[in-house]
DNA sequence: CTTGGCACTCAACCATCATGAGTGCTAGTA
DNA sequence: TACTAGCACTCATGATGGTTGAGTGCCAAG
């Protein structure tokens, strides 16, 4: 592909992106700057469509860009501008500056994400499988009925009820927490709930029972922390007119909630450091194919924890999506690290 | 108002939310099941029109009811049939027998309220502030951070993260705890809240830092308590013609994310102890005037908590969605008071 | 009071047509 | 050889206008 080409792909992506409509030779003519007559940019365009680069929704109707000619935007032609400073200004101020608990700063992450770039924003919360124990709490509730909490080192705080064939008196769960603490605390959950299991065995304590299901809850933690996920603002989604009112866009709504294979394809892209991105069909989930992801890893403490990022149709402003995932990962991944 | 035109009204606004279109002379006639000609209907229709019960909307399209239309059907006319024993046995199943923790089934009743209807689910949470203080604990996380747990009576578990101007030793904040614990567990949380306020202004305690602190959390888990709400399934609202793909949808989200008045007029409904419904205009709330608003107040221990209810279109199957909501309301109240 | 009849209204549907943006192709030009 | 102008063709879009059918209001007769 010559340079010409480059540049009129170029011209016609960031203005299918700016506009949402398909892109004729005339306009692109006019407006890729180069002195050109609209012929000759046809007998380019029809090239670019040969290679794939681009479609024809009909006969007559200009062009878009397809899948492949959106990567090939973002990999060779797209400079990406730097966060301006009003979007910085406006990140830090709503996840740098706040961090009473680190639920509520994600939270806020998601809901930034969403705003900022006007499409469905994702936090992939933070993994615990290495997370270290910190603290464990058995308090009685009522008969029979033992609240257990868990405490990671940070901070945070996981609780379960659980039911007991003995009562238990207050004295016995402090002890019972305290010799809990004392064997497995500082230690990552997965080994205390491994070493748990392993005990359980041996022992046949009359805290069994306790003991097991703290266990569980400790599984659980793990497990459940498979799915979690925040996402926040599908609805903006509605104002797109390539979803708007279709079949498509009520199959991506239920593929949101299912959530599964989507934290799959998020947990992918939790290998490496970099802001990743899935265009169309890359995905390789079908409820996605019209749309793009582009996500980031954010770390805490120089371990990746999680991914975050949007949901938003292919024709999205990449130049300034991408700054605004990279930052908002980093700004997250330093709050969270200060919050604990 | 004659019994003749009492049936009718009945009739059409059935036959109206059965098909979702105006409701012409000819068919009322008809399916009403009175002998009686088109001619005669329209006579009786255009009274009802004249006293506010139906509106045309536009000259030859037949009459749908008005908000005030519905409110005299649901007050008068209709006769709510007990829930099937189908919906009994799923309701059971997905809130009576699955209770680890409170928040999980407030998840399964929306969840269940909003797959049951095919309209979006709420969950008003359980307010706390007559809640009594079961246990706090302080957890050193590192240096000049604390973490604050909170357990109230029935299981609720908040936290916090407490940055400190000095550091805390285990043994201080156990301590603390301790002495926390003894003076105000068992308390209600209101009033933990004003004796703390009291207490610290007279003492000047070397705890006071954490115990302001603790206090604050409590502040923040009333405070933050007045906006909490589940709402699910608010993508049903896709699929209805009298609301997709206009202005009016967008405002219904934004609403609804918003929450704020929306828990109001909740609040509202959580006096009395019964199913209440807001029609239309009724609700006093912009965004809501083409919606209705079916809610009903689950109790603890026999004290109103909460309230739960449904979202939809002032065209709703009032008598299955009545029984429904106040089905769940019942469930979940004996849910919550099992699982604590 | 009820009913049949009649004139009228209006959304919805359909076919038709003009428009204009856009294409591919070809032949001529720098 | 690369570019351009011209031309015939395609096709979505939007306007126009007629038809249909459901529905109404009103009136006069039963």
């Amino acid at each position: 592909m010559d340079e010409r080409a480059r540049h009129l792909l170029k011209s016609l992506i960031e203005q299918h992106i700016a506009k949402g409509v398909p892109v004729g030779s005339r306009q692109l003519a006019r407006d890729a700057g180069l002195n050109i007559s609209p012929a000759t940019v046809r007998n380019v365009m029809a090239d670019l469509e040969d290679e794939g680069y681009l479609i024809s929704p009909h006969t007559s109707a200009g062009r878009i860009p397809t899948h492949v000619g959106y990567r090939f935007f973002v990999d060779a032609l797209l400079r990406v501008v730097p966060l301006s400073a009003e979007s910085n200004r406006l990140l830090i101020h709503r996840i740098g500056f706040r961090a009473p608990d680190a639920e509520q700063v994600l939270h806020a992450a998601t809901g930034i994400l969403s705003e900022l770039t006007h499409m469905a924003g994702f936090v992939r919360v933070p993994r615990r499988a290495t997370r270290i124990l910190r603290h464990v709490d058995f308090i009685a509730l009522r008969e029979r009925e033992v609240l257990a909490i868990f405490v990671t080192d940070k901070g945070d705080v996981e609780n379960r009820l659980i039911r007991t064939e003995q009562p238990f008196g207050a004295a016995e769960l402090t002890q019972a927490a305290n010799f809990f603490n004392a064997t497995y605390g500082g230690r990552p959950l997965q080994d205390v709930i491994h070493n748990l299991q392993r005990d359980l065995q041996q022992s046949r304590h009359e805290m069994d029972r306790i003991l097991r299901s703290a266990m569980e809850l400790g599984e659980e933690m793990l497990e459940e922390d498979q799915q979690r996920m925040l996402i926040e603002g599908e609805f903006q989604w509605l104002d797109l007119p390539e979803l708007a009112g279709s079949e498509r866009l009520r199959e991506l709504l239920a593929a949101v909630r299912q959530k599964r294979d989507l934290v799959h394809l998020l947990d992918e892209s939790m290998r490496g450091s970099e802001v990743r991105l899935f265009i169309g069909e890359e995905s390789g989930y079908a409820p996605l194919s019209d749309c793009s992801v582009v996500s980031a890893p954010y770390s805490v403490d120089g371990e990746v924890v999680g991914v975050l990022g949007v949901i938003g149709p292919m024709r999205m402003p990449y130049q300034q999506i991408i700054p605004l995932v990279d930052g908002t990962a980093q700004l997250l991944g330093r709050a969270l690290s200060q919050s604990g």
